[in-house]
DNA sequence: AACAATCTTTACATTTTCTTTACCCTTTTC
DNA sequence: GAAAAGGGTAAAGAAAATGTAAAGATTGTT
């Protein structure tokens, strides 16, 4: 059954989509404020969010940034073009005004959870002994827990979120340069081989392969 | 570059949406009817389409189920919520109502743009028993994966994905210089020698044809 | 401020790939 | 048919990419 947050500090409307929603067969969640839906978001993860822009405290605008794969619908009485564009382009995966027609909001969150399904990732990646558990950031090799550090997690994940595929060198450096600005190719290699002797410390056996001149990837059985 | 598919009878309005979308760097196609958007898609897969509904013989309605794996954006004069509902739920990824803005047009094209990316299908070039997958950077000759070089895999792709032309030493020697800055044709014909070797090696046949004092090219069956 | 964990740089050994060279074969040209 | 030019392959040396250890730089924590 999927989950849908929403996100409104007006009661009528949070109560009203609540009722509508779960008549239609979601499950709800509520949330009143900018910084509860974040505070909802750090244990939960639901299948969709539905925001209202005018906020107490931390505004809609300055949450959505914050959420990260869950799509989200803005729904908002401003109906100017500038708003919509702005919270479009910074990830919103729609946006309805306020005053909506019910039927065409539960179309739309329809097609969402549609596209949301189809992109979905699983929370827990296998690849032969190594195990990642993407929600609780925890690495068990063999079926022991490995220590690894940000870096090294980031790589694995990378890694095996695409098995039997060669993740290029540019990919690898471009996302880990989302946590640390630089990361020089020399760094890279560094990384690399100090998480092949974690695993293979625990495993005896080296997952990791190059590709000359390109990257790396899982190794085949 | 991305690119779009406009599917509109109106003429003014259709160029008016061919130029803007030019001006922010898509490439674009047109088609006046129904049937022949679909006979665009039958030989063509632009990354994203613009349908209006109101179309010369085969309606709009009836164009979208024939579509899959593309994104739609349904742009129409009705606004009737019965319309949006149907059709949102009948496979369009957004349904934007004439007259509509053009910048909250381009923000919606770019979030179904981004939707879709993330999504990616594999891309892959077939000859015979040859295959490339060019998304993971592997090759596989008869079902079994061949280890290339990097100048190798480039040989190969660039003569695959021009099956029956002649590709020219000059254009080899240009793209392989890409990656290592000065190559001899003596150094050429010997990557084309241990590329052919490899798959010699995995399938019995040789793939490439010597065209005299031109280049080469993938041979007829 | 001292400490620990992590990340980056440096340096060097190792491995793979690329280019050159040499020699032989095939096709074209006269 | 002989000379010339283009193409195929093997082998060796040159160049480039990778693996790893150790030392220095950064960061966050107590």
């Amino acid at each position: 059954m999927k989950n849908i947050l929403i996100v409104d500090d007006d009661i009528n409307i949070g109560n009203m989509l609540e009722e509508l929603l779960t008549k239609e067969g979601y499950q709800t969640t509520r949330a009143y404020s900018g910084t509860e839906a974040l505070f909802v978001l750090s244990s939960k993860r639901p299948d969709l969010i539905l925001l209202d822009l005018m906020l107490p405290g931390l505004d809609g605008k300055e949450v959505l940034p914050k959420i990260t794969g869950i799509p989200v619908i803005i729904l908002s009485a401003k109906s100017s073009v500038e708003d919509k564009v702005e919270l479009l382009l910074g990830g919103a995966a729609d946006y309805v005004t306020k005053p909506f027609d019910i039927k065409e909001l539960l179309a739309r969150i329809t097609v969402q959870l549609r596209n949301a399904s189809a992109t979905a990732s699983p929370s827990i990646l296998k690849y032969e002994d190594l195990l990642i558990d993407i929600s609780s950031h925890q690495v068990s090799v063999c079926g022991e827990a490995a220590r690894l550090t940000r870096t090294e997690y980031a790589i694995l994940k990378l890694l095996m979120q695409n098995p039997s595929q060669v993740v290029t060198k540019t990919l690898l450096l471009e996302r880990l340069s989302e946590d640390t600005p630089d990361c020089m190719e020399s760094s890279l290699r560094v990384h690399i081989s100090n998480l092949r002797k974690k695993l293979r410390d625990l495993s005896g056996k080296d997952y990791i392969e190059a590709v000359w001149g390109i990257g790396f990837k899982m190794k085949e059985e």
